[in-house]
DNA sequence: GCCAACGTTGGC
DNA sequence: GCCAACGTTGGC
């Protein structure tokens, strides 16, 4: 099993809109790195779902239902989407200030490259993020 | 709302 | 094929 983690503005879909609507299909990504994880993607690859602009915190566990596919809403292009369905909230959102301060999160693609919006995580990342997610806020160091 | 960082585009 | 200009993203 793989991990990954996806940002979205919450006020353009949020984790709860994920919670409410089911299985998503999570389309538009225009980008060729992006693009590419989203193709990596396995059935029951477990997927963090982080949100930007607003937030800034990883929130809830999302879960890949079926493999890519070419991206619907892409009129011209090799563009592809894969769909989700959430599974639950983190106990506590994992801030991404926190994420900044901790040395082992220092290689996630949201700290070394702001803007890509679907990317790796290592399992060793993953655990940790969920075990930050058991704590709250400000416990930190 | 601003602006830095990044990816993409297009002129040469 | 290089690189400057542009558009977009996302933290602040």
């Amino acid at each position: 099993m793989n991990y990954w983690l996806v940002k979205s503005e919450p006020s353009e879909f949020g984790f709860a809109a994920l919670q409410a609507a089911g299985r998503s299909v999570w389309d538009g990504v225009r980008n060729y790195q992006a693009r590419n994880n989203l193709r990596a993607m396995k059935t029951g690859d477990r997927v963090l779902f982080y949100h930007s602009r607003e937030g800034l915190a990883i929130v809830g566990l999302a879960e890949v239902v079926g493999e890519a596919y070419p991206d619907p809403t892409a009129a011209t292009g090799d563009w592809s989407a894969v769909d989700l369905v959430a599974r639950q909230p983190l106990p506590y959102p994992v801030p991404l200030t926190r994420i900044k301060q901790h040395p082992a999160l220092q290689n996630l693609g949201l700290v070394r490259n702001g803007r890509l919006s679907v990317m790796p995580v290592s399992a060793e990342e993953f655990s940790i993020i969920m075990e930050l997610a058991q704590q709250g806020e400000d416990t930190a160091a």
